[in-house]
RNA sequence: GGCCCGGUAGUCUAGUUGGCCAAGGACGUCGCCCUCUCAAGGCGAAGAUCACGGGUUCGAAUCCCGUCCGGGCUACCA
């Protein structure tokens, strides 16, 4: 049997970080076990579809690098992959459902279903949503729509087995009839995840802990619908805040595309997404694609909800920043620089340029949006900020005598500036520290800097003399 | 309310069949070292009555029961 896993993505914008950890396993666990992993779009509920958010959700899988093997774009034999072209079989599925007495119309207006909501409640009854068969004939000829509804055997417990939670039992006795028909003919996800994954042949179904509860629905769906092989279910633990509740926009960034924006590499975010909820022993901290493909496993999952921690995501991020290709990680601090104003970055002599810097800078980043800021100064003139401008107050003398000593200084490399600037300090009996940063203040035009000797070496011999000279 | 799930330090976790755990690793925090800033790195420390209360057992974080707390579902969202 070939395992096949997917992942289902409502394209309502950038996906959320826990459905890409949901993705992540799903995909560890299709590469581990040389099965396929499929991407099947859920835009069932055109309210929330537009193209430009199902892009945004294509584009966040291929920057984290979960391939898919069928899928919009690749295709695929058990296709199409998109709900909304998919319609057609769910009707299909639905009419079986009906014509086996598994389904009804149901032809309750909103506020109807309202009134027997409640008063079932307080009855302590499942709800009632069917009329009677003259009612039904008779709303039938009048047009009325209708939703379709399934209908659940109240005296049953369905029970499955999960690979991260054990054996779940759930007692129907008091869930109510469920639609999988819109009334607009539509269908909901419950119909459309059921039979996709029965058609498409998903053997394991992964996915977050907040569809737990409708598995026992689905259950009863593929039953109805002969569907006789049921898939293997593991359900993930919800991935939350400190506090315990869902990541939510009002915490904090949740979106994919928010952490790519704000300076993480996807392998950082790969490495620390797979921590949450899974570990592949007591000390593995950083953890490559290929390792975690190799070890992947549903028995380590973990059944307790974990808090995002943006802290050692920076941690993870830093690793990565520190052992990551230099071309790839030039690249992105060109996109960074870019849209954080700095547009000379991008270019033959601004990607030399940071070349030369990144290596200073990747050993103290946590995030490559620090870039900008540390490099502004090697593309654009500075003006010093606000404590810069202070450290340089009252300095003028010395930095008129640096200037002069740094005149004299050849070849202009790192090393030699340091000899010259230190012999400098020490003649005047200065700490380095009040030695050297009135001149990181005037030359970069903050108190923050890559390494000052190199900074100078790369920003050349002609501006750093005319920076010094001008705040003397 | 009903159904279901979870509960090891601030956080992620190790702890597969009870003893090697008076609980290991990592992030974060604090201190020291290094040091031209910021970091990184090195060393060290604090931090968990294993949610609580009862059992079972020679022995329990690990098994059983109860309680409490947290979460999910209970939508013509997914």
């Amino acid at each position: 049997m070939t395992v096949r896993t997917r992942i289902e993505p409502a394209p309502s914008g950038s996906i959320h970080v826990g459905n890409a950890r949901t993705a992540l396993f799903s995909w560890a666990f299709a590469r581990h076990h040389g099965g396929k992993f499929i991407l099947r779009v859920a835009d069932t509920d055109a309210k929330r579809v537009n193209e430009e958010n199902y892009q945004a959700v294509l584009e966040d899988f291929r920057w984290l690098g979960l391939d898919w093997d069928e899928g919009p774009e690749v295709g695929g034999a058990r296709g199409p992959y998109r709900q909304s072209e998919r319609f057609d079989i769910y009707r299909e599925y639905a009419g079986k459902l009906l014509e086996r007495g598994s389904a009804y119309h149901c032809y309750l207006t909103d506020d109807e279903i309202d009134v027997e909501r409640k008063s079932a409640d307080s009855a302590k009854r499942p709800p009632n949503f069917r009329s009677t068969e003259a009612d039904e004939k008779r709303y039938a000829d009048e047009g009325r729509p209708f939703t379709v509804r399934v209908i659940v055997p109240r005296d049953r417990t369905i029970t499955f087995h999960d690979e991260v939670l054990g054996d779940i039992s759930t007692d129907m006795g008091r869930t109510p009839d469920f639609v999988i028909m819109r009334s607009d003919g539509t269908p909901t996800y419950m119909l459309a995840v059921t039979v996709d994954d029965a058609l498409m042949e998903i053997t394991h179904i992964i996915r977050g802990n907040d569809l737990m509860a409708s598995t026992p629905r689905q259950l009863l769906i593929r039953e109805a619908l002969g569907f006789t092989e049921a898939p293997v279910f593991a359900h993930l633990p919800m991935i939350v805040t400190e506090d315990g509740k869902p990541l939510s926009k009002r915490w904090g960034d949740v979106s994919v595309r928010s952490y790519r924006e704000s300076g993480f590499l996807a392998d950082a975010l790969v490495n620390y997404l797979a921590l949450l909820g899974w570990s592949l022993d007591d000390k593995t901290n950083i953890i490559s694609r290929d390792e975690l493909v190799k070890n992947f496993s549903l028995e380590r999952v973990g059944k307790n909800p974990a808090a995002f921690d943006v802290d050692k995501l920076e941690w993870v991020n830093g690793h990565y920043i520190r052992t990551s290709d230099p071309k790839d990680l030039i690249e992105a601090m060109v996109d960074v620089c870019v849209r954080h104003g700095i547009p000379a970055a991008d270019g033959d002599e601004g990607r030399r340029i940071l070349a030369e810097i990144a290596p200073l800078l990747t050993e103290r980043m946590k995030r490559l949006t620090e870039t900008p800021s540390m490099v502004r100064f090697l593309f654009e003139d500075v003006t010093p900020d606000e404590k810069a401008a202070a450290t340089i107050e009252g300095q003028g003398d010395y930095l008129a005598v640096v200037a002069g000593t740094l005149e004299g200084v050849e070849p202009w490399t790192g090393p030699a500036i340091e000899a010259a600037l230190r012999a400098l300090a020490e003649a005047r009996e200065m700490k380095p520290k009040k030695a050297f940063q009135p001149i990181r203040a005037a030359v970069t035009g903050t108190l923050v800097s890559p390494p000052l000797f190199e900074s100078l070496e790369i920003l050349g011999k002609e501006r750093t003399l005319e920076r010094i000279r001008r705040a003397a």
